[in-house]
DNA sequence: CGTACACCATCACGCAACGTGAGGTGCAAA
DNA sequence: TTTGCACCTCACGTTGCGTGATGGTGTACG
């Protein structure tokens, strides 16, 4: 009503509907000190930082941090098109990583129901044979699918945990040897190639074809790999394959 | 290899595929604490330990907090069913409020192709048209659409950020004079029973159908207006209405 | 036997975005 | 004058660790 208009804290928090604290905040943090203070210290703020807020409030409620929303109201000149390309693509694989586990929760949910016991350690049970089956299901047959589900269910999943221990070992082991610079037919190298083979042995039961669809599982697609929480890439295998086949062709 | 196997932080952490630091935390928290410690007060792990930390990875890969992974693994008779259900619908929650941050981002997006000026104003106008054209596209006609937009680019962004603020304002009143248990027909509600009046036909630029289905909006679905930032609800709406009618039926 | 070096230990601060008091003013009504 | 509300400035708590700082251990090697 009047031609100046000030807001102290408490009514421009009510106005925007946010607390108190966090005008508090923007102030501390410098996003949005306000323009005056009264003699005792009183925050009083113009339209001109009403609006401010305004805007800090759209971006934030695009998923900006405050930082990057401070970062955008800063710079006058330069495009914000990349920003939010940016922050779209990100949002993006946010949201795959969110589906994903709730497709993995799902299968969990549903076998639940199929089991009579709900113990915590079925529930373990199910979580790993559904992480293996997610790996694989991508690139097998249905057959092969089902001779590894058996596989599986026989060897027990406490010894499928033991195994990716081993694997996060032994990864470490040869990229250990590789940036040591050693050569793949060097004999340490060798050893650690045959542990290599004898646990995909174990794991596919010994058939060519299973091990050789997983080796094209993460050759293919090293963010497999790398859900599953292995630090592994093509350069890895490449250098594995090269050992093993040093060790086979003195062989003959 | 051996009869009992034992591992130091730092071995656990590399096959695990951690870091010792999370280790530590773990320890800290209560969450996995070691079976034995050496005379110099070196953690040693032992195969229950690497279980349990197994367990832990799962439980955590699938979302859960550490304190509710600690919940799961130490309920022994509680079913997990529940706690599965609930962390699934509140993912899905989540995923839902990512969509919607996803869409809204397209939208600005595409809508930034079509303008040549890239400024931040621009971008902000674009916000707060997206923003409000979401509110309404769920309840209203094209046509009735058609005219909502013509009637904010009319009044321009800055003022629908202002009336945006008055509604806080306006809002927080009446559920003040609600609270103090003011009759609907006493003069000083009836004050803000206009106010809200005009801020509805300024917005609607006075069409009563429009104005209709913004009332249907909100009665229908309140967490419409949440996800607005308004503190509204059907009782406000149905106390101001009450309001503006004592108000008529006297004039006539 | 000493020493070099990797590994282990315990603090303790830092991050994001505030919530939640605690303890002390400013200002207007009763 | 007292009450009471709105405001102020610390300052600690949250989550899941990362990243040093500083100092003790354990073992392999000369």
């Amino acid at each position: 009503m009047q031609s100046v208009r000030i807001w102290k804290i408490g009514k421009l928090a009510v106005q925007a509907g946010i607390s108190v604290r966090t005008l508090h905040y923007y102030d501390e943090i410098g996003l949005l000190p306000p323009s005056h203070r009264t003699g005792a210290g009183h925050r009083l703020y113009t339209e001109d930082d009403v609006r401010r807020l305004q805007c800090i409030k759209s971006l934030c409620a695009l998923g900006f941090s405050l930082d990057q929303t401070g970062g955008l109201l800063s710079t006058r000149d330069c495009s914000p098109r990349q920003v939010i390309e940016m922050h779209l693509t990100q949002l993006r694989e946010e949201m795959r990583r969110q589906l994903k586990l709730v497709e993995r929760l799902e299968a969990i949910h549903e076998k639940l129901q199929h089991e009579k016991t709900a113990g915590i350690d079925e529930l373990l049970g199910l979580i790993t044979e559904i992480e293996m089956m997610e790996t694989f299901k991508k690139c097998y047959t249905a057959e092969q699918l089902d001779t590894l589900e058996k596989r599986a269910q026989k060897v027990g999943p406490e010894r499928m945990q033991e195994v990716q221990g081993e694997w996060h070992e032994l990864i470490g082991q040869v990229r250990e040897q590789m940036n040591a610079g050693s050569k793949p037919d060097e004999p340490q190298v060798q050893e650690l190639a045959k542990r290599w083979m004898g646990l995909i042995d174990e794991f596919t039961g010994g058939q060519k074809d299973i091990a050789e669809s997983l080796g094209n599982v993460y050759k293919y697609d090293p963010t497999i790999a790398s859900s599953r929480g292995f630090d592994l890439d093509a350069t890895i295998m490449e250098y594995v394959a090269k050992s093993w086949a040093s060790l086979n062709t003195r062989k003959e």
